[in-house]
Parts: C-alpha cells; sequence; structure tokens
DNA sequence: TCAAAATTTTAGGCAAAACTAAAAAAAATT
DNA sequence: AATTTTTTTTAGTTTTGCCTAAAATTTTGA
C-alpha cells in the first residue's frame, strides 16, 4: 500500500517523464514538488525498496512497471473526480483542482470503477486532458504545446497543462479556453513571446503561458 | 486546520458523549481508536491547545463549542458521502463505511454543500442515521436501543449504530433491516439475549446485537 | 479508612517525512 | 587535464503520532 507521500512522488515522476518510463533527475522532482533535494533523495530509496521505481545513484530515477500503473491509476483518478465536480456538482473548470487533488487519493477500485461509469466513462477531463481507463491505456493526444506549434497553422485549443487558479483565470480574460480557434502570426525573438490570433481577434502572450496550451491541427 | 489524527480523535469524543458535551474518559478513546491511553493523553492535549475541547487531567474531557462543531461536520461529511455511494454508484448499504471513512476528511465546503444539493439535502443515511444540516443541527431521533425497548411493544427498524460488515450481513440474513417491525417477546435474564419477532417470525439474538439496532415505537 | 486495583499521566523511544549543512560525485569550463 | 560549478548524497535534527514501562492519581472495597 501506497503512502500520500510516496503517490505524490510517483506522480511528480510521471509528469517529469511526459507519462513515459524516462529517467527523471532528483533536482527536477525536488522542483516539481518544492521540496529539498535531500528529500527526493531518501524518499526514491523508499520507492526503490518497494519496487515502485528504478535508481541509479547520482544518475535519476524512472518508473518501474508497477509504479507507472500506480502513478496512473491516480491520474485517473484525479481526472475523473474533475469530472464529476464539473459535470454533477456544476464547479468551474478552475476550481476543481485543489479539490481533485485531495480525492485522488482515496482508496477503493469499487469506488472509481463505479465512478466511471456513473460518468459515462468520459474520455478527457474539463481541461481537455485525456483520462487513462479501467487498464491503465490512454489516447497518446495529437496535440502539441502551442510554443511547439508551426506559425500560420489553424489550431484549436483542446487542453490546458497546468492548472494554477491564476493561469486560467488569465486564460479565460483572453478568451483561450477549451475549442478556442488559434493562430501563431508571428514569433518574437527577443523574449519568446508570440502574436496570435484568439478567434480572429489580436493577442499577445508570454513564452511561458504558450507552454500551458495544448493544441491540435484544425 | 485539523490533521487526519485530531479529526479521527474529535469523532471518537462525540461518538462516546453520545452526541453532546459530556466528558469522556481517556480509557473509552483509547478503546474506541484501538490505541494506547498514554497516545490519547498526548492527543488532547494537542487538542486542548488548538482549543477543540476542554480537560482536566484524570477528570477526562469534553468538546469544545468549536471542537464539536468540527465534529459534527465530519459526522455530515460521511453521511452525506453514504448517501452518495448507495443512491448514485450503487453500492450496497454495508459496503459505505471505510470508503466513507476515508472521504470524510477531505475538505471542501464547497464541495461538501454542492454534495448536499446534488443529492437533494437527505435527511438521513443510508443506516437511518439523521444527517447534520449545514449549520451542524440535525434532529433529536426518537429512538431507543433494541436492548432498551419495552416488552411487547411494537417497534420498527430505524438504523445501526455500528457498520462492521460481518454484522450487516448477519442483520440482512435476519432480515433485521431498516423498516423492519420487531416486537420483543421475551428477555432471556441468563445471557441477556432475546427472543423476538422480525415481522412476525420468530428469532433469537444476543444482547450484543440488540444493542446496535436503533428502534422507533410504532 | 486505607490498601489494593484501576485509570491516567509522564518519560523515553521509534518510524515517517521533512529540513539544513556539509561531503561526494559528476558535469562543465578554461 | 585540472579546476570550478552543479548535482546528488550523507549526516544529523525536527515534528507528528504512535509505543512500552513506570510513576502518579483516583476509585473501590475490605
Amino acid at each position: 500500500m501506497t503512502t500520500l507521500a510516496e503517490e505524490n512522488y510517483l506522480k511528480a515522476i510521471l509528469k517529469l517523464s511526459n507519462y513515459t518510463l524516462e529517467v527523471v533527475s532528483t533536482n527536477a522532482i525536488a522542483k516539481e514538488l518544492k521540496t529539498k533535494a535531500s528529500s527526493v533523495t531518501e524518499m526514491i530509496k523508499k520507492l526503490t525498496d518497494k519496487k515502485l521505481v528504478n535508481y541509479q545513484k547520482y544518475k535519476g530515477v524512472s518508473l518501474s512497471k508497477s509504479g507507472y500503473k500506480t502513478a496512473i491509476d491516480i491520474v485517473r483518478k484525479h481526472r475523473l473526480w474533475e469530472c464529476f465536480l464539473v459535470s454533477k456538482l456544476q464547479f468551474d473548470w478552475d476550481e476543481v483542482h485543489d479539490v481533485a487533488e485531495q480525492l485522488e487519493h482515496i482508496k477503493s477500485s469499487k469506488l472509481i470503477d463505479s465512478l466511471d461509469i456513473f460518468l459515462g466513462k468520459p474520455k478527457k477531463d474539463p481541461h481537455g486532458e485525456p483520462i487513462p481507463n479501467i487498464n491503465g491505456d490512454f489516447p497518446k493526444s495529437n496535440s502539441l504545446l502551442l510554443s511547439e506549434f508551426p506559425d500560420d497553422v489553424i489550431g484549436e485549443v483542446i487542453g490546458v497543462t497546468n492548472d494554477t487558479p491564476s493561469l486560467l483565470k488569465y486564460l479565460d480574460s483572453l478568451s483561450l479556453t477549451i475549442g478556442s480557434k488559434v493562430v501563431i502570426n508571428k514569433k518574437i525573438d527577443f523574449d519568446n513571446s508570440f502574436e496570435i490570433a484568439i478567434n480572429n481577434k489580436q493577442s499577445h502572450i508570454s513564452h511561458k503561458v504558450a507552454k500551458t496550451l495544448l493544441i491540435r491541427e484544425l
């Protein structure tokens, strides 16, 4: 059985490895979890003992098969609960994160599978992210980050990779929400920012913001 | 902010005080939480520092105003989640306890108030226990334990005060479920057991079981 | 009433998960 | 290749919540 702290580490490693079994650095995990590298080293040892990760001193960690499954299950729970909050309890999409962060740690496979059915086995969460199914499979999304998207191609916003409330509010104010039509008109070399058209209206966004948006070619 | 351990202590004190501000003994709490009296003493000191309980050395603890409110809120959450599991996710009434035990610690007043509305502000949980409202008020139930109920009076089962799965299964097998009609025919002095009629059918139950059933005069 | 029994508290430890400071290893730079 | 910088690990503390054993207090009952 995994503890809350262990689950948060696994989730962080999954995210930093881009949902693969890639190796992740101690420092990156420390940054992601806003903790110290020394704490990360200690926890990695515990996760190694439980065979949830593979670890080589000074070289970094990667998820093991079972660690990957455990982490994906947490993501599944997080995203299903977000769906529940939005579709059944009328939460706004920018209010769900903190609560889902708690709910994702509830341990009961019967609960999550029943919830999945109750919600009609949704494929995406309110941010547009795909929801792993009961076996942990989930469609590789055919999306690119806006920051990697080619110029002058019409795209559609299909997700946000970060759910900080302040970011979500800001995106809302720009009408940069799921379904918006976006075209990159110009990349500003100086600060890597972007001139874009959102539903045909001119705007300007920073590289930092562009990195949070998932775009699919229309 | 209360920790999980603190919340479990408050809940135990609330239960042992019969949902009042009565004084409860250290030993009783230790027994309820299956822990040691020395651990209880330590936690009581922390709860006292947080002004959640009133405490006198060697004399016992009682909930403070704010401790009572906190504890009632947890009960409210527990019972609402039980309703959700049964009415929306098709759980059986004897399967809900362990999951609700986890869900009751989720911190979000928006969540619980939305859930309350979503469920149609239910008055009772699946075991028949009353659900405190948003202000923490809840109807004093007009029930008695079957073990305290008078002979030869027709009663109706309106609740079970203990949700151990094995007990609930047993009660089910006796048809001793919410709504059943019960009459005590005879009390056996030797072992304090009872000869009763359940929906007019003769049965025999132990004192231990009788103490778990809430009965209302019909 | 006063000693035995029961209850409660104190004292001293342990494990998990965090931290700081310092040491060790790896990577980068000159 | 040698030195500096960065990253990672080790060592030693802290806090929370639990434990056992022993001491203190209260209750019981002869």
